[in-house]
RNA sequence: GGAGAGGUGGCAGAGUGGUCGAAUGUACCUGACUCGAAAUCAGGCGUAGGUGUGAGCCUACCGAGGGUUCGAAUCCCUCCCUCUCCGCCA
């Protein structure tokens, strides 16, 4: 959510700005909300500041056993106007809540204004796509070649968009995890993390999914008590449990950076891409991600983001996988991001690079939603960043290990760093 | 699933329906004493919104949401959470 104290000094400013990201904001909504707000509450604090002050003056004469009944009948008369008024006033709040929390982040000054993909900024390619003197096959044919994925029977289970697998390729899979866990919490100094997989709306909302972003989730469906119900939502990335673990929490200085990183599952409904990569791992109901959060002092976010990309970057290099870093345009963000790299692999028999990491800085955004404060020097508390990034995701990564590394036979080579955590297998061959 | 206890300021912990936004302790900040520190003493010390050049003034907030009342931290209802015991369970 954005501040609502910079839309009240500088409203065309942060309309120009969000209209590089192709949002319109409504100002004269804002204005007219903002003005409506301010009438109502005005006059409703008027009038509780003379009831409560004719309330006190009941209180004292009473102590004094005087008679009160003038003053209980002037002040009985406020009730109904002030009943009245004190409902508009939560409205009036309401209303402007509403409209202020479907406002996307503000881009930083640095990004590249663009209205799509295509405008992405490329930072740097890192690696030499391999060369193959025989047919590439894609993740699919290899897989489904070697034994160890097997889709027909995902879909049998539960449905289309699951994926099962067996044998060496599922420890392949868990090696790959173990492997980018391992690197984080010794080389780059996080804390691993193991949360819960379903949240609840609030913590939903502290990141931004909610309220705008409900048809991307997988709901759970929760009665409280009469006639309340307080869904549950299965987690889209590990992003949404990691960072609300500040949520409603003040921290003090010197805890800060806090670095975690968590290893979950993903489940996203992908509604709206139906006809988008429908053949594979790459987009699945059910991922697998290695998710790295850093929650740091705002002077620092911008450092601290280029730091995390690099490590992010560091599990691709060490594995030996060829990628390229993109600088997401105005146009391409997600909706709570301030500045977001992308991490693209190469995926030879798509003969390109794709997306296998995102890495944001969401700079107070996320944290002025969930209240994630810490105390400055000052004393004060003072909203905190957020930033996070995929390190990677797993079910990607297999993909890129399995294409990069096939074999004119169909073995796909096990890259160095895996081989541990593969029992020191070096190729994996047909079950 | 059953029974009980409890949720109040950074923390701990009081609070007969009426000068309670909240005692007290502790932590923290400032000052005094001291060569300095500790101890002691004095003062300050929540968040958010409104209004004013400003000192300030006003409003809301005692787990959440409703209700009763001229007035609610305090009474009533619903819910959430935490803890203890029993049962069940990986």
């Amino acid at each position: 959510m954005l501040d609502i104290q910079t839309l009240r000094n500088d409203l065309a400013g942060v309309a120009a700005r969000l209209a590089t990201r192709g949002y319109q904001l409504d100002t004269v909504k804002f204005e007219q909300l903002e003005a409506e707000r301010k009438t109502i509450q005005t006059r409703t604090q008027e009038l509780q500041a003379k009831r409560n002050a004719a309330s006190k003056q009941i209180g004292q004469a009473k102590a004094k056993g005087e008679d009160v009944s003038a003053i209980m009948a002037e002040v009985g008369a406020l009730g109904d106007e002030l009943k009245q008024l004190e409902q508009n006033v939560g409205r009036a709040i309401g209303e402007l809540q509403n409209f202020l929390e479907v406002i996307p982040n503000v881009p930083h000054a640095d990004v590249p204004v663009g209205k799509s993909e295509a405008d992405n900024v490329e930072v740097r390619k890192v690696g030499t796509p391999p060369k193959f003197d025989f047919e590439v096959q894609d993740h699919v044919s290899i897989g489904e070649g070697l034994g160890g994925l097997d889709f027909e029977t995902a879909a049998k289970i539960t449905g289309s968009r699951f994926s099962l697998l067996k044998g060496p390729l599922a420890r392949l899979h868990r090696a790959l995890a173990q492997f980018m866990l391992d690197t984080h919490t010794e080389k780059h100094g996080y804390t691993e993390a193991y949360v819960p997989y379903i949240v609840n709306g609030t913590s939903m909302y502290g990141t931004g999914q909610l309220p705008k972003f409900e048809v991307d989730l997988f709901r759970v469906p929760r009665p409280v008590g009469e006639g309340i119900e307080e869904d549950f939502y299965l987690i889209p990335t590990a992003e949404v449990p990691v960072t609300n673990m500040v949520r409603d929490e003040i921290v003090p200085l010197e805890k800060l950076p806090m670095k975690f990183v968590a290893h979950t599952p993903c489940f996203r409904s992908e509604a709206g891409s139906y006809g988008r990569d429908t053949r594979g791992m790459i987009r699945q109901h059910q991922f697998d991600k290695v998710e790295l959060v850093q929650i740091v002092h705002p002077e620092k976010s911008y450092e601290m983001l280029e730091e995390l990309l690099g490590h992010a970057e560091t599990i691709l290099k060490q594995l030996g996988l060829p990628y390229r870093v993109v600088k997401l345009c105005t146009g391409d963000m997600g909706f709570s991001a301030a500045t977001t790299y992308d991490i693209e692999v190469w995926l030879p028999a798509q003969n390109t690079y794709r997306e296998i990491s995102s890495c944001s800085n969401f700079e107070a955004f996320q944290a002025r939603r969930m209240q994630a404060r810490f105390r400055n020097a000052q004393g004060k508390p003072e909203l905190v960043h957020t930033l996070n990034g995929s390190g990677l995701a797993v079910g990607r990564t297999l993909v890129a290990v399995l294409e990069n590394y096939q074999q004119a036979d169909g073995s796909v080579l096990v890259p160095e760093v895996l081989r541990p955590y593969m029992g020191g297998l070096t190729s994996i061959n047909a079950i």
